[in-house]
Parts: C-alpha cells; sequence; structure tokens
DNA sequence: AATATCACG
DNA sequence: ACGTACGTGATATTT
C-alpha cells in the first residue's frame, strides 16, 4: 500500500504564506487552510495514495534535546492570522475523514520519521509531503519526499528518491544529517560548526561522507588548515547538532497503516464548515449537499395563490397596489414568477404566476403586476427590466435591488446569490425543492420536482427577498449608503437596461470584409516566422515559441514565467531589432488578436437587428466601475493606428449620429481635489496640459522648455501615482533606472506635497478603519493592509491609494448617466445613450438632435459634481465612434 | 480549469 | 531581500 504522510505545519506554512490574504465571511482568515487543501486536492489526484495521515507538532510541557536550552526557542512566534487557522484545519481534516497524527512532546517529523520506518519495515510504500528539507534524511527504501515550494502564489512540488537527491546534493540522503551537523540550520536552531557554512560543508560531506570519518581523521584528512582550526573547535558543538538534526523514528506510537487508509466519505459536518469559512468550490469539487439540520430551512408561511386567469390578476394587481410597501418579487428568466407580500402580522400571500397553463393574455397579467405603481423588490433588477422592455412594459416602480445592495456592502464578495445572501444576512437557507428520489415503490418515474414544490421553493425565495431587503437595507443606513444607493445604484439600473437592449449598430459587411484583409497578411506573415525560424510551429503557443525565440534562435531572455519564459509584448519589445523576426511576431499578435477577438469575435455577437447588446456587469468591480460582457465593448482597440479601424465599423443608423463625450483627466482631477493639493488644483485652473504643468514643475523648467519626453515621462508618473507607484515600475515603464525614476518621483512629492500627504493619511485611515471609500461613500475593504506577508500587504496600499480615485470616478460618471437618461427623457429627445466606458459615454440620436445632445451630455457630464477642480469633458458627434470621438 | 497574452480605461 | 503599478474580459493553448 502506498501512503502518504503530510507534515501539517510546515505545508500549513507554506499555503500560508503562499496564498494572499482570504477571509470567511465572518472575517476569520482562511488563506492557509484554503490553501493547504488546494494542495492535498493536487497531490491525491497526482499520487493516489491509499493511505493518508497528516502529522502536527504538539507542543509538551517538556522540549525534547534538554541538553541545548536554545533549541527552537529563537524561533519566530507563528503569526496571529495563521495561529487561529491550525485547529480550524484539524477541524476540516476530521471532517473530511482523514487521519491525524500528533503526540504531546513531539514533533511532526519524528512521527513521519517512526511512520516512514513502520512502513518500510511492513513493506509499504512512504511518501513524505514537506516544504522543509529535514525530512530529506528518511528517503531510501520505499520513503522517498514530495517536497513543496510555493513561488508566486503557485505551488510546484519536487519529487525526491534516492537517486534525484544524490543527483542534485552528491551524497546520500542519511548524511543529510551530517550535513547539518556542520552547518547548522538556522530555522531550526541548530549551531552547527561555527564559520562553516553550506559550501565546505557539502564539500566535506561529498568527500568524506560522515561527520565521524572527518572528526576520526582531523588531523589526516585532506583538508584546509583554517577549516581543521573551525572543525576542531567545533566538535562539539558538531555532535550536538548531529544529535538535533537527527529524527528520532523510534516515537512510542501505536500506529497501523491501515487506520490511515482513505475511505473516501467525509462527515456531514464538512459541509457546514465549508460553508462558513466560504469555501463554495469545495463544496462543489467534494459535491456536498447540506445535512438535513446544517442550516434553518425557511420555508414561506404564506398562503399559496396560483394567478391562472385575468381577473385573479387583477386582483392580486389592486392588493399590491394599496400595499404601501413593497412586494418581493422572484422572477425567473422568462418571466415567471412568485410575488409575495407580508402581512403585517408575519404571515402572508404569495401570488404565483406561470407562463404555462395561464388561460388568457399574459403579457396583460405581466402588465398589471408589473405597474409602476407597484413597489417591488427584485434581485438583479436590471436584467429584469431589460426583459420587461422587450416586452413593452414599464421598467419603474424598483424599490429594491437585493444583489445590488449586497454588492455595496461587499464588492471584493465576488458572488451575490440569494442562497448565499441568505445565509449571510438572515441566517437560514430559503427552501430548494430536491427531485423525489424514485424509490423502489415508485411506479411513476419520480425524479422531477413537482409542480407544486417549485411554488414552495419559489415562494420561499421570494419570502428570502423580504427578509434581505430588511437586513440589507438597514446596513445601507449603518454603512452611509443610502444616496449612493437610491440616488445612484438603483436608478442606474433602468439606463442601463435600456442600453443593453439599445445595442450599437455595427457595419457587418465592413466588419467581416476587415477580418478578411487581415488573414492575408496574418498568413504572410506566418511563412515568414516560420522561415525565419525554420521550422514551423504553432506562434500562438508561448511554450513553442519560447522554444524557438530562446533556445534556437539564441536571444537574449528576458523574464520569466513560472512555465517557461515569458514572450509578453514587453518583453519582445526590448529585443526589437535583434531579429526582425521579433517585429513580425510582434505584428502577427496584433493582427491575430484583431481577427480573433474582434473581427470574429465580434461578427458572433451581432443579433439579428444588426446590432451588438452588451451586458453591463453591475455588481464585479471592486471599485465601482462597470464590466461589460457578451460581448466587452469596453475594450474595442483605439491606441494605436490599425485597431482604430474596428471603431469605424460602429456606427449610427439611418439619419441618426453618434455623440461622444468623454471626461478629460477626470482621475487627476480627483486626485488633485481629494488629496487637496493646491499646487496640483492650480494647475488644473491654469487650463494648460496638465503634464505638461506636471513636467515643467518636477523638472523644474519654464513651460515653454518642456520637451515631449518631459511630458511623456510626467505623464507617466501622473499615472503612477494614481496606481500607488513604486519607482522600480515606474522605471520599467517608461525605460529609465530605477535611481532616475526615484528622483521623478521624489521631486513630484516634494513638488506637490498635498498628493504626499494624501498618500501617507489615506493608507493609515484605511489601516484603522479596514476599508477605503470613494467621496459618495462607496466602499472596498481592505484586510490586505493587516497581512503579515509584505506583498499583499504592499498590494493593499496601492489599493488603499487607487480605489477612491478610481472609484470616485466611477460614481461621478454613473451619477452622470442616470442624470443625462432623465433629462432626455424628459425633453422628449429620441437619442439614446447605448454605450459607456469608464470616462466615456456614447449616445445615438437623429442628426436634427445632434448638437443639443452634445451640449446636454457634455453638460450633465461635467455639472455631475462640484469639486474644486473643474470636470471638463469633451464631446463629439459622428457617423462612427471612431469620427465622434 | 489554469495560464499567457493583449485589448481598453 | 523581497517583487511591483489600479481596474476589467476574451481568446487560444495547455493541463
Amino acid at each position: 500500500m502506498k501512503l502518504m504522510m503530510i507534515d501539517g505545519n510546515s505545508v500549513v506554512n507554506r499555503a500560508f504564506y503562499g496564498i494572499r490574504m482570504l477571509n470567511a465571511p465572518d472575517g476569520t482568515p482562511t488563506n492557509a487552510v484554503y490553501g493547504f487543501l488546494t494542495i492535498l486536492g493536487r497531490l491525491l489526484d497526482e499520487e493516489k495514495p491509499e493511505g493518508l495521515c497528516v502529522a502536527f507538532d504538539l507542543k509538551a510541557p517538556t522540549f525534547r534535546h534538554l541538553q541545548y536550552e536554545g533549541y527552537k526557542a529563537q524561533r519566530k512566534p507563528m503569526p496571529e492570522d495563521l495561529a487561529v487557522q491550525i485547529p480550524i484545519l484539524k477541524q476540516v481534516l476530521d471532517a473530511m475523514g482523514i487521519m491525524r497524527l500528533e503526540l504531546a512532546g513531539y514533533e511532526a517529523d519524528d512521527l513521519i520519521g517512526t511512520v516512514s520506518r513502520l512502513c518500510g519495515e511492513a513493506g509499504h510504500e512512504c511518501v513524505i509531503v514537506t516544504g522543509d528539507k529535514d525530512s530529506f534524511q528518511l528517503i531510501g527504501g520505499g520513503t522517498r519526499v514530495l517536497h513543496i515550494k510555493t513561488r508566486m502564489g503557485q505551488t510546484e512540488t519536487v519529487n525526491y528518491t534516492a537517486e534525484r537527491f544524490f543527483e542534485e546534493y552528491g551524497f546520500t540522503p542519511p548524511r543529510m544529517v551530517d550535513l547539518k551537523a556542520l552547518m547548522g540550520d538556522a530555522s531550526d536552531n541548530i549551531p552547527g560548526v561555527a564559520g562553516v557554512g553550506e559550501k565546505t560543508a557539502m564539500d566535506l560531506i561529498r568527500r568524506f561522507d560522515t561527520v565521524q570519518r572527518i572528526y576520526d581523521g582531523l588531523e589526516t584528512l585532506d583538508i584546509k588548515d583554517s577549516v581543521r582550526k573551525k572543525l576542531a573547535a567545533g566538535a562539539d558543538s558538531a555532535r550536538m547538532s548531529f544529535e538535533l538534526a537527527t529524527i528520532d523514528t523510534a516515537v512510542p506510537l501505536e500506529f497501523d497503516p491501515e487506520d490511515a487508509r482513505r475511505s473516501g466519505e467525509t462527515k456531514p459536518e464538512l459541509y457546514g464548515l465549508f460553508l462558513k469559512l466560504g469555501f463554495t468550490k469545495f463544496i462543489e469539487k467534494y459535491k456536498l449537499t447540506p445535512p438535513d439540520e446544517s442550516a434553518p430551512v425557511f420555508t414561506c408561511e404564506c398562503t399559496m395563490e396560483r394567478l391562472t386567469d385575468l381577473r385573479s390578476v387583477s386582483e392580486a394587481a389592486e392588493r399590491l397596489r394599496a400595499l404601501g410597501r413593497p412586494a418581493f418579487y422572484w422572477c425567473l428568466p422568462e418571466l415567471d414568477f412568485v410575488a409575495v407580500e407580508s402581512g403585517d402580522d408575519g404571515g402572508g400571500r404569495a401570488y404565483i404566476l406561470r407562463g404555462d397553463g395561464f388561460d388568457g393574455d399574459y403579457g396583460g397579467a405581466l402588465a398589471l403586476l408589473f405597474d409602476p405603481e407597484i413597489k417591488k423588490v427584485g434581485h438583479n433588477i436590471k436584467d429584469l427590466q431589460r426583459e420587461l422592455l422587450a416586452r413593452g412594459l414599464s421598467t419603474y416602480g424598483w424599490a429594491f435591488d437585493t444583489a445590488l445592495a449586497a454588492y455595496l456592502l461587499d464588492a471584493t464578495a465576488g458572488s451575490y446569490d440569494i442562497e448565499r445572501l441568505c445565509m449571510k444576512y438572515c441566517g437560514f437557507e430559503p427552501y430548494r425543492a430536491k427531485a423525489q428520489s424514485s424509490g423502489q415503490m415508485s411506479l411513476l418515474d419520480g425524479e422531477d420536482v413537482t409542480s407544486a414544490q417549485e411554488d414552495a421553493e419559489r415562494a420561499s425565495f421570494a419570502a428570502a427577498l423580504g427578509c434581505l431587503y430588511d437586513a440589507l437595507g438597514k446596513k445601507l443606513g449603518e454603512y452611509g449608503m443610502e444616496r449612493l444607493y437610491y440616488e445612484i445604484e438603483l436608478p442606474l439600473c433602468a439606463v442601463l437596461a435600456d442600453m443593453e437592449r439599445e445595442g450599437f449598430l455595427v457595419d457587418r459587411q465592413a466588419l467581416y470584409d476587415f477580418g478578411e484583409s487581415l488573414t492575408g497578411s496574418i498568413d504572410a506573415l506566418e511563412q515568414s516566422i516560420w522561415a525565419r525560424a525554420g521550422e514551423k510551429f504553432n506562434i500562438n503557443s508561448p511554450k513553442q515559441l519560447g522554444a524557438v525565440l530562446f533556445e534556437k534562435l539564441l536571444l537574449p531572455a528576458g523574464k520569466k514565467t513560472k512555465t517557461g519564459w515569458s514572450t509578453s509584448a514587453d518583453v519582445l519589445e526590448k529585443l526589437r531589432g535583434k531579429d526582425p523576426i521579433i517585429e513580425e511576431i510582434l505584428d502577427y499578435r496584433m493582427l491575430t488578436k484583431l481577427k480573433s477577438t474582434y473581427a470574429d469575435g465580434l461578427l458572433k455577437v451581432i443579433g439579428p437587428d444588426g446590432r451588438i447588446h452588451t451586458n453591463f456587469q453591475m455588481t464585479v468591480t471592486a471599485t465601482g466601475r462597470l464590466s461589460s460582457t457578451e460581448p466587452n465593448l469596453q475594450n474595442i482597440p483605439i491606441r494605436r493606428e490599425l485597431g482604430g479601424h474596428i471603431r469605424r465599423m460602429f456606427t449610427a443608423r439611418e439619419g441618426c449620429v453618434l455623440v461622444d463625450a468623454d471626461y478629460s483627466q477626470i482621475e487627476l482631477r480627483l486626485l488633485a481635489h481629494i488629496s487637496g493639493d493646491t499646487d496640483m488644483i492650480n494647475a488644473f485652473k491654469s487650463g494648460e496640459d496638465i503634464h505638461a504643468v506636471t513636467a515643467s514643475q518636477v523638472f523644474n523648467l519654464p513651460l515653454s522648455e518642456v520637451t515631449p519626453v518631459h511630458r511623456s515621462r510626467a505623464k507617466a508618473v501622473n499615472f503612477g501615482i494614481v496606481y500607488g507607484i513604486s519607482a522600480w515600475s515606474l522605471a520599467q515603464d517608461i525605460g529609465v533606472t530605477p535611481n532616475e525614476a526615484k528622483e521623478y518621483m521624489d521631486a513630484y512629492l516634494s513638488k506637490y506635497h498635498g498628493v504626499r500627504e494624501y498618500m501617507k493619511s489615506v493608507v493609515e485611515q484605511a489601516r484603522e478603519q479596514g476599508y477605503v471609500a470613494t467621496l459618495y461613500g462607496r466602499r472596498r475593504a481592505l484586510p490586505e493592509l493587516k497581512s503579515s506577508n509584505f506583498n499583499t500587504r504592499s498590494f493593499g496600499e496601492r489599493v488603499a491609494l487607487n480605489m477612491p480615485i478610481q472609484g470616485t470616478a466611477a460614481d461621478v460618471i454613473k451619477l452622470a448617466m442616470v442624470n443625462v437618461h432623465r433629462r432626455l427623457r424628459d425633453e422628449g429627445l429620441e437619442a439614446r445613450l447605448i454605450l459607456q466606458v469608464h470616462d466615456e459615454l456614447i449616445a445615438e440620436c437623429p442628426e436634427s438632435e445632434a448638437e443639443r445632445v452634445r451640449e446636454l451630455i457634455k453638460q450633465e457630464m461635467e455639472s455631475a459634481a462640484d469639486f474644486s477642480v473643474t470636470l471638463a469633458a469633451q464631446a463629439g458627434a459622428g457617423k462612427s465612434w471612431a469620427q465622434a470621438h
């Protein structure tokens, strides 16, 4: 049998430092447990051991090796964030039915050593998993070590058999003890011999094998005198270190490998445990289902009423309208839904409407129940509103969106499905109908859920909306987010629903022709690249391309990635001129990107109306921006000449034009306002080109002497500041030395001390509060700032700088959109907003309205907020997106 | 499903 | 001594 022994402390430690901060919904750090389980899952897949056991250190009142009191005494204490995760991990392992081994007074290594010996004696294979090198001494016989390393959040394992070990070290595994006896081990507080380091020790062991032999022949062996002296002086220390480094393989342990055999069965409490930890990924992976008593299940205590004809619909609508408080609408995509009204006494009524089996005009029924005067609460209402618009119904009357509220409360949660929210905010799960398992008694095929069960499920979900409405509404108030929610986010739903429905007209033929024209160039480049490489290969495969460039053509390799050499554009850019193939590859990349993502990709999503209807996601980004999917219309090319062609195919319909308006430098203006930096505010007030002014101030030159190079560097610094810069990355970006970059930054920050002050205070404040916020009260939690991991913490600091700026810009344009939309309606214009690209709005309108709409949008964008720096927008009109911009 | 790359603000 | 910008989504390749 193959037994896998995991050094629990060592692996969890690797996981903790290798994986970024994660938190359970209740705030408990979980990254180490998560990482451990990820690693474990992968190991089990790869090794498929029959037995599995995790060993942990267990402190005892008395240490072993009392002779040396300093032993482990100086080891840094485990960070608090990790320490709290150890008992959780043990709990998880127990619930997974994985054997755990720990014994008072012994370390994991000793337990593993003993087990590996027992395995050897019983003829079993033993695979040790650890992140330390201590257990390498156990390799041999049936024992090997899988050594785990974490690099950039990625774990790698190296499989050390006795052969592999010898290749790398040049001596046999048991000699690892001898090596440590000489070189010591700082992390384990093994002193070794003073003055003997890794190099010397390796050399000695390779040549003379054991410490014993070295000391036996100290006077006669071929050893440098200086080393001989050190060895002689450190003889006692070497002896003690040998003892310390030796793993105890005779721990008094009752261990039968059979006990560690994997049953594959998990305990019922695992589901609840994973849920509490927020490990939905593992719940899915192990296909866990809630045990019956895992959480209180909530069933709607309502009177159920099936609405099957217009008369009953109309009565229901009348009641809902007169209710005076919102009703809770749980809607399916086909607009089957349940509306629940809660009574004063906690009871209530659930109205159930279904398309199939409805007697009469279903559209009419919908119109009655989605009447603007009925106040409705829904979940992801923007999508519903789009569906309503498609049927010519009103989008008004929506009082609350539970998903949207939950997003504002925790923008980094990732998903807002009602079941999870219900658990998190109400403490129960809505009732989920389960297929009736067809027992042998059943004659009928009982796999399906009955429609009565379905009704109960939907009613329960609708009732859950009621609970969420109370809980989330209250929390929004506590967080000071009511205005942000009710005046910006919620009204924006209808605006976006409108925009999605409207879509963007695309010249299908022109786009197709453009794609075809690319094919020729791509083929030609492909042939030429193959010719220069001397072989056919897949240019799109970074692996193959890397092999060609760096192994065959022997070009100087720059950065590396986890899997090999980087062939990214910035690496290739530095190789330009070294070989003509580089330029061709860059061109090839550009053209294939245009062809696959934009030409072919967009053609696939043009609707029957000739228009592209993107999907704006409101609950995705951590900063408050929108995102656009299927297709993404927020990343249509513009920066390069050929890419810009794509925007010529985005057009206005016959008789119409596009109006395009964008904020100029909104993020920098917000930086000036938020930091209150007078110099920067004045720079904007002067009306001059901001990057040029920055250049003149940073480089201490009159404005007239600022060259384009100065300007572009100042521009890079401006951007960098907004992102939470470091000198190193600024240097990368603009191609100067890090020292030079640092000078620019110092000059910048000493000129703009308000900005410097802001950078300091925003991080401090974030650390105290645990979150950052925009001027409109949008928040982002920042647990990263408390991390003990340098990279994680630095990331948190950059986010703290950036989020208030990027997020406020997002708030401002959202507000402008709501206002523009309202005015277009109120003023009876035919113009419609059709796209938003973070700082840019695009509308389509009849030519006759063009000038008025251009002014209207520009004005609404500029007046959306009143800051110490005015917001400036520039607007244009044209037949195509390219022209209007 | 994860990775690398590249398009945008 | 570390390893770097902030925020997204789509595609092709590889596991």
